[in-house]
RNA sequence: GCCCGGGUGGCGAAAUUGGCAGACGCACAGGACUUAAAAUCCUGAGGAGGUUCACCUCCGUGUGGGUUCGAGUCCCACCCCGGGUACCA
């Protein structure tokens, strides 16, 4: 054993060793428990970052840990391959996406192995590699064969300078990130998936998700966004059988509707822009709303604009003849694109209404215990019904059932729920991305492509420059001979939304190399589901809401027997820099190699997991390391200190009294005092580290370490060998998921010719773990005036008594009157004097 | 704007259920070792004030209120920071 600790020669000696004795290959095996630890699969951008790090180290600690105390750990990693930087640097530096992606790949991976991570690599996949996508087409197939993919008029960000479709990332303030132009909103047609026909079912089964975090579930909820009202047509004016449906929570309040606004992109807008009179405004005003962005437009703060379309409606209820307008703060995208606006009764309406002087009668009114209706703004309350013909003097709850009830009769509406929660535009108009299998055939119309005739390869081009899909200008690929008639045909030349990729990687893990079918169901029976779920926060809602989707898509398609892929999730907090996401565009990208090299990965995982609960933000700070790289020295000098003389393995199952014996009666208590902190200590880290705490398991087991150096001080020169062989044996299992090489290496200097791989997580009992005495402590109104040390089990009178005899204590309640006296076993009393 | 989080010493943080605020670590200070320094080992420490120091008092978990014998923890209002907002992944 060398006097120093030498961590890269450790490192990569038993990463070797691990590679070579394939100890992270797992298989199918019923004589054990399975787990399946699955961290969100990295993008490769480049360089593994501290996020990276952070998210695999506390993935490894899990699996580690879950694999000494006796599970069949599965453990994988793949690379999300596709997606717009590939295409941004290939744009920027003239390196293929294809390379560059796969350059990076290689970086990452030797990167990955240098952190030691347990990962079980024949499982690897990359989802740009035809192997992966082509499975990506064939469910796109399915979906398609049963109506959950279609085309749909969709708008886009357009940038009239590049004739291309902009990502929102690439749009700043409303211009284009690369020339400065104003980016405008266009329509195209686009393929989307029917996540919504799955909305009620991804609502309820939220509730089966006990162990994800609340703030998910709830961001999952409101996202979803259900809402409970009515359906109403309003017939325009004029215009024969043409109705404008609205969606509404508030029917109670439809007798106050005295106009109607419309989204601008409402299809029936556009047949009116040939008015006469309104048709010039009307144009003008679309055009403006092309370049306003739809989270602005929408913001309550943005200024209501609108104008008056020359049309009117009846409202079905009053029959009152209500002007339509078309007004930003509408969007097509949820409900109907359309409203009945209610001034007096919704905010966003009165403001409108008072812009444009439009009126705001009063049709409810606030319940006698209600406050008043504060003027100069709406009334959105539940209340009663006033001015509403038959319905005036109902109170809003029963309105609205028996308005829902009067629309239905009528054939004018009825009951009906919404959904905030849009179906998912599945096309981009760019290059590095899966292509859908789709063909267009002049005569045969849109026709899927034939399964055996799948991957459509994505060709291999550097023809990236600016205007419309990079792959329409692709004549090889365009050109296709129509599967049904045969003649000349036109492949679809949009690619896959990447969040595609995504949904369902963690079935392929499975069974990563299987050909003939995207996942083998023998293998997804036995793995699934997946155990814990580690990724950043940031992922909530869009990642994790369609991968629960795809689950119950491949569900319905009879491939797995799942409501639900993942059983816990573990949402892990962001790593910052100075406050912010570190990102290259901000240029505070911290390398981890660096770290690696001066001091080994090891302490770049201990310390990475202890600086911050993983759950919580962290802003890197280097300040630090130091320290956790001070403790495996610390740790190291004591091993080295004792290695020659603690008692061999082959002697373990010798009589313990021999030793103990012979060194006489005068250490026993500090025997017992360490004794009782290695059992303490050790379900401590098994606690925490069950509830994700790995922080303030490694500062307990810092404190292990404590313990140990004032042991050997007090004991000098006689501590009990075969005590300190336990400890030491004990923290390297304890140290194991966040330093795996130094664990593996203390135990092969303490004699152990078995790896980790098979070792088991140690056992405590919780008799030796017990304090031989607690300290009560005894308030006096409140404020901690004494404390007791006393025997674990007394009793409360007996608290009570100590309490009231303390000499410290008397100088307090002397001469008061008590009025109260609160007794927490074994805690704490308080006293309550006047 | 909307939805979801977070705010505790000089710094990163801890505090399973409402019960001693500040474990553990960093930085700092002092001591031991050393010719010296580094490293190491040991000790100290939330802030203010009093006593002349081993004791005591007050203040203290973003701000302001509230509930409670007791609040970092629960409730109400507000301020600041972060994430998401459907084409970054």
């Amino acid at each position: 054993m060398k006097e120093q600790y030498d961590f890269e020669a450790i490192e990569l000696k038993w990463q070797r060793i691990w590679a070579e004795e394939g100890d992270f290959a797992v298989h199918e095996d019923d004589s054990k428990e399975k787990y399946y630890v699955l961290e969100m699969l990295p993008y490769p951008s480049g360089a593994l970052h501290l996020g990276h790090v952070r998210n695999y180290s506390l993935g490894d600690s899990v699996a580690r840990f879950k694999g000494l105390r006796g599970y069949n750990v599965l453990h994988p990693i793949g690379w999300d391959a596709f997606g717009l930087p590939a295409e941004n640097a290939a744009i920027r530096n003239k390196v293929p996406p294809g390379p560059w992606t796969r350059d990076n790949i290689a970086r990452m991976t030797t990167q990955c192995l240098r952190m030691g991570w347990s990962y079980d690599w024949s499982r690897e996949i990359t989802t740009c590699t035809p192997e992966y996508y082509r499975w990506n087409q064939w469910f796109f197939l399915q979906m398609y064969a049963k109506g959950l993919a279609f085309k749909s008029s969709g708008s886009v960000n357009w940038c009239e300078e590049c004739q291309t479709v902009l990502a929102n990332e690439q749009v700043v303030s409303g211009r284009c990130w690369r020339d400065d132009s104003v980016v405008v909103q266009k329509d195209l047609e686009q393929w989307n998936l029917r996540i919504t026909d799955y909305a009620e079912e991804l609502l309820q089964d939220l509730d089966k998700l006990n162990a994800w975090p609340d703030k998910v579930l709830t961001m999952q909820r409101n996202w979803i966004g259900k809402s409970v009202g009515a359906r109403v047509w309003f017939p325009v004016v004029d215009a024969e059988d043409l109705e404008i449906e609205i969606f509404t929570t508030r029917l109670d309040t439809i007798y106050g509707a005295t106009f109607m606004v419309l989204a601008p992109e409402h299809p029936v807008v556009r047949n009116w822009l040939d008015d006469s009179i309104h048709g010039k405004t009307l144009r003008a005003f679309l055009e403006d709303m092309q370049q306003q962005d739809r989270t602005v437009r929408s913001a309550e703060d943005t200024e209501k604009q609108g104008v008056f379309t020359g049309r009117y409606a009846l409202n079905p209820f009053s029959q009152e003849r209500i002007p339509i307008w078309v007004a930003n703060f509408v969007l097509m995208e949820y409900g109907t694109g359309a409203i009945m606006a209610v001034p007096a009764h919704d905010q966003r309406d009165f403001e409108f209404a008072e812009k444009y002087q439009l009126p705001i009668p009063t049709v409810i009114e606030p319940a006698d215990d209600q406050a008043e209706t504060e003027s100069g703004r709406a009334f959105p309350d539940y209340g009663q019904l006033v001015n509403s013909g038959p319905f005036s003097g109902l109170a809003s709850r029963v309105a609205q059932e028996k308005m829902a009830e009067f629309a239905e009769t009528e054939g004018i509406g009825g009951k009906s729920i919404s959904y905030r929660l849009r179906d998912w535009g599945f096309s981009r108009q760019r290059y590095w991305g899966t292509p859908i299998p789709i063909i267009y055939c002049d005569s045969c119309g849109t026709l899927p492509v034939p399964e055996d005739q799948l991957p459509v390869l994505l060709p291999e081009t550097d023809q990236l420059g600016l205007g419309g899909s990079p792959l329409a200008k692709l004549p090889e690929f365009v050109q296709v001979d129509c599967p049904s008639c045969g003649g000349t045909a036109r492949r679809e030349t949009d690619t896959m939304d990447t969040f595609m990729d995504s949904s369902w990687y963690f079935y392929r893990y499975t069974d990563a190399q299987i050909e003939s079918h995207a996942i083998r169901q023998t293998a997804v029976q036995y793995w699934f589901p997946v155990d814990i779920y580690i990724g950043g926060v940031e992922h909530a809602i869009l990642h994790l809401i369609y991968m629960r989707f795809f689950t119950k898509v491949m569900r319905d398609l009879g491939l797995v027997a799942l409501d639900e892929p993942v059983s816990a999730l573990f949402t892990q907090g962001m790593v910052l820099k100075d406050g912010a996401k570190m990102s290259k565009s901000l240029g505070n990208v911290v390398a981890p190699d660096e770290i690696v090299s001066e001091y080994g990965a090891d302490t770049l995982r201990l310390f990475i997991q202890f600086c911050a609960p993983p759950e919580g933000d962290l802003d890197w700070s280097h300040k630090g390391l130091e320290g956790s790289f001070r403790f495996l020295n610390r740790l190291w000098r004591m091993l080295f200190r004792f290695h020659r003389q603690l008692p061999s393995l082959e002697r373990e199952a010798e009589d313990v009294s021999e030793a103990v014996g012979s060194r006489g009666q005068e250490h026993q208590s500090e025997d017992r005092k360490l004794r009782r902190k290695l059992h303490q200590t050790t379900r401590k880290v098994t606690q925490d580290l069950e509830r994700l705490h790995q922080n303030t398991a490694i500062a307990a087991i810092m404190e292990l370490l404590n313990s140990v150096y004032e042991y050997v001080d007090s004991t000098e020169p006689q501590p009990d060998l075969k005590l300190l062989r336990e400890v030491l044996e004990t923290m390297a299992l304890l140290v194991t998921p966040f330093a795996p090489h130094f664990a593996e290496e203390m135990r092969s200097l303490l004699g152990h010719k078995v790896r980790l791989r098979f070792a088991s997580w140690p056992e405590f009992d919780p008799e030796l773990a017990r304090e031989e005495e607690i300290e009560v402590v005894i308030q006096v109104n409140g404020k901690v005036r004494a404390k007791i040390v006393t025997v674990p089990g007394i009793s409360s009178d007996e608290m009570e008594k100590l309490a009231l005899g303390d000499e410290r204590i008397e100088s307090y309640i002397a001469g008061k009157r008590r009025i109260k006296l609160v007794v927490v076993p074994g805690k704490l009393v308080n006293i309550v004097v006047a």
